[in-house]
This record gives C-alpha cells, sequence and structure tokens, in this order.
RNA sequence: GCCGAAGUGGCGGAAUGGGCAGACGCGCUGGUCUCAAAAACCAGUGGGGGUAACCCCGUGCCGGUUCGAAUCCGGCCUUCGGCACCA
C-alpha cells in the first residue's frame, strides 16, 4: 500500500490528540505497585491565557513526566490554580467584572492553554484554591496553627502597601522598599494584625537545608540570608535612674570596654518613660515626627544621616561599672535584637558616625596587629580582629578569642551571656482584601479571640458582594458576613474580616493533589505516604525565599502535628530563568509581549516545546526569538518527511543492492544507540538543550546514510523509531501521529523508553588527535581499539608531524589512550 | 559594602575528574530547482595572512601551574542576582 504524503499539518494533528488524550484520561496517576515520581510544577495565578513563562515551566516538568513514565515509573504529575489574589480585585476596580467570575474566565482560558500544550497532567485531579473545598482546610490549618500558638495577633510596625490598600509580609517587600506586587513604595503602619510564628522555625528552617542536596545552591544561599543567624551575647546594663536591666544584643562582646553611650530604637517602650522632663519629650516628639513620616526603607537606608536625642538618663555597664548616656536614635530598629544597642564608636562604623555627630568619646579596646590607633585621628572605626586593650583583665587577650572569654565573663556574673539572633520575623499574614479566604476567628466581648468550629468550616467568603468605596473589601461593611455568635458564651460576636496571605494558600497545595477530593481531612494520609515528598519541584526563581520558605516552614508545622513523617516537601528543585523579548521582561507597557497562543496556532505547540527547551538551559534567562521558534519548526517538518520520503517510501521498494557488510550500516546503528544514550542521561541532567541538538544530529544522520546508500530495512527502522521515540516527550503530538502512521496501535507514550547497547553505541573508528608541543598539527582516523603503541607510532608516522618536529630532538611524547598523542620536543 | 553566579563567533548556546574550542540551531554567503520568488535541498561560514598546501592569533583582562588551560591557581575588570544602618 502507498501511502499518500501528507504534508505536515501541526493544527489538525495536534486538535486530534488534545481530544483523544482527554477522551482516554490518558495520564492519570494510579498508585500501583511501581516507584513513584512526583513531578510538581508551581501552579499558576490564573490572570489571563498562558504566558511564555508558563510554557518554559510546564514543558520542563511535561519532559521529565513523560520520561518518568516510560521508564516504568507511576508519576504523579498534577495541576491546578493559585486563584485568590489581588489582581482580580484591581480587576472588579478596572471593569467592574467580579473577581470571582475574572478569576473564573481565566481559568477557563488558562486550562484551554495548558491542553492544547499537551501537557500530560492528571486532570482529575485539579484544584483551585479560592474552591470552599479547598480553602476549608486552609483554615483548618489556620486554627490548627492558632491552638499551637503559631498563630498570635500582635501590635506591629506593619509594611503597609497605600495603592494595595494591604499590609505585607517582609518577603513581600522588594530591597528597594517597593511592593512586590505593585510597586508602590510601602510605607510603616503600626497595626493589629495576625503573625504565623515562622521565627520559631527559623534554626530549622536553616538546619534542615542540609537535606536539600537536590537544590540549586543560590536559592540556599538566598535562604540563609534571609533566616540571617548571627551569633554574640545578651548583656544586661542597669538603668542609673531606677536599677532595672535593659538588655543589648551583640556579635562582638569582646569590644564591651569600649561602650561610651547607650541606643533605644524610637519605638522603644523605654523612651517615654526616660523623657520625663518637658524639654526631653518635646525634642523626642518632634523627633518621632520626623520619621513618621517616611517610608520604612527611607528610615533604614545605610546613608540616611544618623540622628538621636539624649534621653537625660544613664546605664551602668556592668563589666566594667562606666556610667555612659542614653540616647534614642533613627537607626536603631525595635524588631532586631532587643532594641536596645550598646555605642561602641571605636569599632562600629554606625556608632562612629553617632559619635562624631554628637561629640561622644571614642574608646579603643582592640588594637590591630600591625597599625597604632589615636582616637582624635581616626577617620573610620576599625572593625578587624586585633589585640584587646583597656579592657581589664582581658588585656592581651585576641578578639576572637576574648569574644569567648567575655561571654564566659557574663555568665559567671550573671551579666548576660551567649545568645543567638536571626533577621527573619514572624510572617503577617492578615490582610485587608476580599479575594482571599477569610480567617476563620470571631471576636467575643467576653470570651476574647475564638476560633471558629471545625464543623463550622469552611467560613464561606460571599461571593455576591462588590467591593466597597475606593475597592475597599466589602467583608468589614457586611453585616450578613461579620455578624455572628461566639461558639463558647453563645453571646453576639463578629468574625475577623481580614483575609489570609495568598501564599498560604500556596504554602500547602502540594498535600492537596494527593488526595483532591477528600472531605475529612487535608490529605489522605495514606497517599501521602506513598506520593510524597515531591521528588522533582520546578518553578521560577523568583520564589527562592517566598513560597519555597513558607512552604518549608508549613510543611514543618504539619510534621509537629503529627499528620506527616517528613520535614522537607521538595527532595529536588530547578529553578528556571526568566524569558524575555529583545532583553527585556515582557509587559504591556514595554509593548514586548508574545504569547503561547499565536505561536500555537501559527506554528504548532510542537514547534513552541521544542524551541523554548532548545533554547539554553533552564536555569538560565532566555532571550525570545522568532527567527529561532522557525528553525524549530523546520526541523520537525523534516521529521514529518523523513518518516514519509524516506522510510515509508523506500520501505515500499526494497532491497536493490543490498550490502549488509557495509560500515555505513554499522555507523547508522552505532549513532542511533549513542543518541539513546546521550539523549537519556541529557534528560535526566535536565540538558534538554543538548538533548534535543542531539536528536537533530539522529535526524541529520539518517538523511545522509538514505542519500548516500541504499538502507537496510531493519536499521533504518530501529533509526526512525528511535527518532520518535527519543523525541516524544519534547514534542508529543507529531511523534504520536507518526507512530500512528507506522502502524503502532499504542500510544507513543506509553511505549517503553529505548535502550541502548553500549557495544553498539561505542564508535568503531575514532579520530586521533596529533599534538607537537600542545598544538594540534594532524588528525588521524584510527581504529577505537588501537593500542598506545600503535598510537604513537601512527603519530610518529605522520608527514605532518614530521614536518614540525623537522630534527628537533623529541624529548616526551604524551599519550592519552584513545583520544590524543602530544609530542614534545 | 557583603555574599553568590556568570563573561566563549554576527546571535542563542556546545565542550569543565585539563586533552580536537565553537556541537546543534539561528543568521549570513554561494549553488541546485524555478520564468521569477518562497519553500526545500547541497556547500561554506571565529579573526588575520597566503594562489595553494598551509601558517599565525583566538574563550573578559594580567600573571602562574602544566607536555597541554575556556576548564586549575592568584590578582583585576564587567554584568546579573540576593542581602544591606540586623548591632
Amino acid at each position: 500500500m502507498i501511502q499518500t504524503h501528507k504534508q505536515y499539518d501541526h493544527k489538525s494533528i495536534e486538535e486530534k490528540w488534545v481530544k483523544i488524550w482527554s477522551e482516554d484520561q490518558a495520564y492519570r496517576a494510579v498508585k500501583d505497585g511501581r516507584p513513584k515520581k512526583y513531578i510538581l510544577v508551581m501552579f499558576p495565578y490564573p490572570s489571563g491565557p498562558a504566558h511564555m513563562g508558563h510554557v518554559a515551566n510546564y514543558t520542563l516538568g511535561d519532559v521529565l513526566a513523560r520520561y518518568f513514565m516510560r521508564k516504568g515509573y507511576t508519576v504523579l504529575h498534577p495541576m491546578g490554580y493559585d486563584a485568590f489574589g489581588l489582581p482580580a480585585e484591581n480587576a472588579a476596580i478596572q471593569s467592574g467584572i467580579h473577581p470571582a467570575t475574572w478569576t473564573r474566565k481565566n481559568i477557563e482560558l488558562i486550562r484551554q492553554d495548558l491542553k492544547r500544550l499537551g501537557f500530560a497532567y492528571d486532570w482529575t485531579r485539579e484544584i483551585s484554591t479560592c474552591d470552599p473545598g479547598y480553602y476549608k482546610w486552609t483554615q483548618w490549618f489556620f486554627i490548627k496553627m492558632f491552638e499551637m500558638g503559631l498563630a498570635y495577633k500582635a501590635d506591629a510596625a506593619a509594611n503597609w502597601c497605600p495603592s494595595c490598600g494591604t499590609v505585607l509580609a517582609n518577603e513581600q517587600v522588594l530591597s528597594d522598599g517597593s511592593c512586590e506586587r505593585c510597586g508602590a513604595f510601602v510605607v510603616s503602619k503600626w497595626l493589629n494584625q495576625w503573625f504565623f510564628k515562622i521565627t520559631d522555625y527559623a534554626e530549622r528552617l536553616l538546619d534542615d537545608m542540609k537535606l536539600l542536596t537536590g537544590w540549586p545552591e543560590r536559592v540556599l544561599t538566598m535562604q540563609r540570608n534571609w533566616i540571617g543567624k548571627s551569633s554574640g551575647a545578651h548583656v544586661d546594663f542597669t538603668l542609673e535612674s531606677t536599677g532595672e536591666k535593659i538588655r543589648v544584643y551583640t556579635t562582638r562582646p569582646d569590644t564591651l570596654f569600649g561602650v561610651t553611650f547607650f541606643l533605644l530604637a524610637p519605638e522603644h517602650p523605654l523612651v517615654d518613660r526616660l523623657a520625663r522632663s518637658a524639654q526631653i519629650k518635646e525634642k523626642v516628639d518632634e523627633f518621632r515626627e520626623g520619621l513618621a513620616g517616611r517610608t520604612s526603607f527611607e528610615r533604614s537606608a545605610i546613608d540616611t544621616e544618623k540622628e538621636g536625642v539624649f534621653l537625660g538618663d544613664y546605664v551602668i555597664n556592668p563589666v566594667n561599672d562606666e556610667r555612659v548616656p542614653v540616647y534614642t536614635a533613627n537607626f536603631v530598629l525595635m524588631e532586631y535584637g532587643t532594641g536596645a544597642v550598646m555605642g561602641v564608636p571605636a569599632h562600629d562604623q554606625r556608632d562612629f558616625d553617632f559619635a562624631r555627630k554628637y561629640g561622644l568619646p571614642i574608646k579603643i579596646v582592640i588594637k590591630p596587629a600591625d597599625a597604632e590607633l589615636v582616637a582624635e585621628k581616626m577617620e573610620s572605626a576599625y572593625e578587624g580582629e586585633g589585640i584587646m586593650v583597656n579592657s581589664g583583665v582581658f588585656n592581651g587577650t585576641p578578639s576572637e578569642e576574648g569574644r569567648n572569654k567575655i561571654c564566659d565573663f557574663l555568665e559567671e556574673n550573671s551579666f548576660g551571656g551567649r545568645a543567638v539572633n536571626y533577621r527573619l520575623r514572624d510572617w503577617l499574614v492578615s490582610r485587608q482584601r476580599y479575594w482571599g479566604a477569610p480567617i476563620p476567628m470571631i471576636y467575643c466581648d467576653f470570651c476574647g479571640i475564638v476560633p471558629v468550629p471545625e464543623e463550622d468550616l469552611p467560613v464561606i467568603l460571599p461571593e455576591n458582594l462588590s467591593l466597597a468605596e475606593g475597592g475597599k473589601s466589602p467583608l468589614p461593611f457586611e453585616e450578613s458576613f461579620y455578624k455572628t455568635t461566639c461558639p463558647k458564651c453563645g453571646m453576639e460576636a463578629k468574625r475577623e474580616t481580614d483575609t489570609m496571605d495568598t501564599f498560604v494558600d500556596s504554602s500547602w497545595y502540594f498535600f492537596r493533589y494527593v488526595s483532591p477530593k477528600e472531605e475529612n481531612a487535608p490529605f489522605d494520609r495514606d497517599e501521602v505516604r506513598y506520593w510524597m515528598p515531591v521528588d522533582q519541584y520546578i518553578g521560577g526563581i523568583e520564589h527562592a525565599i517566598l513560597h519555597l520558605l513558607y512552604s518549608r516552614f508549613f510543611t514543618k508545622v504539619l510534621y509537629d502535628m503529627g499528620l506527616i513523617d517528613f520535614t522537607e516537601p521538595f527532595t529536588n528543585l530547578l529553578c528556571q530563568g526568566m524569558i524575555t523579548k529583545d532583553g527585556a521582561k515582557m509587559s504591556k507597557s514595554r509593548g514586548n509581549v508574545v504569547t503561547p497562543g499565536e505561536y500555537i496556532e501559527k506554528l504548532g505547540a510542537d514547534t513552541l516545546r521544542l524551541y523554548i527547551l532548545f533554547m539554553g538551559p533552564p536555569e538560565c534567562g532566555k532571550d525570545w526569538s522568532d527567527a529561532g521558534v522557525e528553525g524549530a519548526h523546520r526541523f520537525l517538518h523534516r521529521v514529518w518527511n523523513l518518516v514519509h520520503e524516506r522510510y515509508i517510501d523506500l520501505l515500499e521498494k526494497p532491497g536493490a543492492n543490498l550490502n549488509q557488510n557495509d560500515r555505513r550500516h554499522r555507523e547508522m546503528r552505532s549513532l542511533t544507540h549513542k543518541t539513546i544514550m546521550k539523549v537519556s542521561s541529557d534528560i535526566e541532567k535536565f540538558a534538554f538543550n543538548t538533548a534535543v541538538s542531539f536528536i537533530m544530529e539522529l535526524v541529520n544522520g539518517i538523511y545522509k546514510y538514505t542519500a548516500e546508500i541504499t538502507p537496510d530495512p531493519d536499521v533504518l527502522r530501529e533509526a526512525v523509531e528511535t527518532t520518535l521515540q527519543l523525541l516524544a516527550p519534547f514534542s508529543p503530538f507529531i511523534t504520536e501521529e507518526l507512530w500512528q502512521v507506522l502502524g503502532k496501535s499504542e500510544s507513543i507514550h506509553l511505549s517503553p523508553w529505548p535502550e541502548y547497547d553500549p557495544l553498539l553505541a561505542k564508535s568503531e573508528e575514532i579520530t586521533l588527535v596529533v599534538q607537537v608541543n600542545g598544538k594540534v598539527r594532524d588528525r588521524i582516523k584510527v581504529s577505537a581499539d588501537i593500542s598506545e603503541e600503535d598510537m604513537r607510532k601512527k603519530a610518529l608516522d605522520s608527514e605532518k608531524v614530521r614536518r614540525h618536529i623537522a630534527n628537533r630532538q623529541i624529548r616526551k611524547v604524551v599519550i592519552v589512550p584513545g583520544k590524543l598523542v602530544n609530542i614534545v620536543v
């Protein structure tokens, strides 16, 4: 039967298989006896159709999932939507569409794109965080954490985004002081808010990083930085006027004898009590007013001038009974350490600046090895190591050693002792927004804060409300929502009207996938035991701290609750770089947005997937090129034509002058097997770009083979079928179609991954490189199993080499077996 | 300022337990086909020199180790990312 030569029509092929795979529920995760792989990609925020970042991210996951399916694993590869969040409310403000409507419409759009892209998801496990069946359990976790003392309400200086009209967690403020979401500058506001006590887990979050051997080093470094552990000492100073102790934290106890003043954060509760005289009180108020107007970023900027006010009181340094003045100063932070700092101007640059400004004494207590310090002549603080001086019995002690000795001394005399501090702050989780999971708490005038009883969950977010004036949340104005009765005493009470940070929703979603329809628990524990932890997590580097730190924290809390028996959720992590266009982030305002939809339409999902992987290593940023994507399309055409023109046609008219022993048949087989070997190992290394290039080389090789010689049918069949099988995870549609053209009855995606024969994968011939003094002078084709002696002989026999040696004396011959000979003269 | 990553053709990128620099693709040039073009196919393509065989230079810069360095070591420069008044 002669096939009519059909043109490669990506559109009809892809539509056909999307339908078939969908009807077959082809990629359901089945819990069976086989080894499992849980391949997870960070679920999208549904803000519209899929964008290129999604394609890149999800294609990586899809290639791995399909690869492991064919390697005999049972694979969990799910998809869902991070569906609560501010953009939905912004859309409502701008166009009047309800956040729920907007979100569900976008889920529909992105789902359609994901299906068109051919991702092998188990669609029966689809979840959405705005679904009451999901957020019921988000609320349940909140209550459990409240019961464990890990969720608490407190007054604190919070990051307030004026444009979003809500508070933000520290992690959601960028280093320039702007809002991670909208870019507006964040201000500091003193507010009563809900927090998760992530600081209780600081040490474990840090310590368990040693388990994360499958994580990129840069992500671990960023988290380590963020947690910011430091070791030092607590020292209790005595307030002269009242005799009470004020504790400071320092990383340099060795400089304790150099204290010449004492500082309190402006928010420190002691400041008001100390500022007794009217004159001082006035100055302090004025000083605080000056700070209040500024953004928190401005206040903590390194180049902001150091300022302070003397509070009229003194403290006594416990180690030498020296009396030093107490100031409040703008650069002292209430949130870090104890909110009180000892001033050692000789050995701390900030204290030095402050001392110079207010004419405070500078006392040298560390002497550098190679210089003499004179207080009056110093231009900056000496922060390095040295020998302790002016420090009583500690004189002559090296500073590193001194730190320890002072700590011992403090502990022996109950003046303080060793202490550890973290930069990490508690996670502020309440948001004054509508489109989020309601915090399941009730305020009762008699009983205080009472959690919603478990059986009353979920606290349903009413979806029939529209945003209040100025885009504000309608919940505080909606009596039918907030009016309730106290579960304890039955009296009239008021619900919490704040919702949760959406990062809470996404901190446990990977648990929900294992049993998405479970109604009596957040997840089925047997299913978790089988599928978790996630074997491979894939997502953008922008979540290096945020989502990944929160998820690690949640997992540890779940462990402490006794729900799971592991402490880290993601065994291996792959962080992909950003896709840019013309070197810049794609954005509507720049007008440089390219959307997957247009390319799926024009060139096909297979082409798009192939190109986006071929562009470069996954972890690097990639710049989109229209010319490049055409090249990928051209390659798929070549594959299509290979099957139709070179394979089917030639098989139809077999056999003239078949010379089985011709070297070229063996070379073809060798190339086929070599390609299996390289593509397999490259996929496991995430080197998808080179995996694709090896498949391209195989295709080029087959073209050459069929052009040069009448192919052997078995050799050609092996080569062509292997090509399709290796290409299948990358471009699932065209390979499935061609597989069918070849008369296969089962899906190519269910066929076992090809195995290679190591003997065949080895070349018969190698190119021997011959160098003279390290410079390549000749290349000789030799048999692969050549002996070292023959290598030397061949090299020395070479005409070109002889010319370069001329009549100089050969001093040495270096031989690298099977590769290279270097002749040194 | 501190920490981390990276600098390779016109472009995206290959090659690091030291051993052929530039795989694969894009772009470009020439050719075949065509009335012509597109597509497709074939050939070429780091720079310089030479009619040629060939020769010299070349992986951010300067040194070093080595028979041999994109790869290792020391010092610089640049870019990107993170942290940054955290006591």
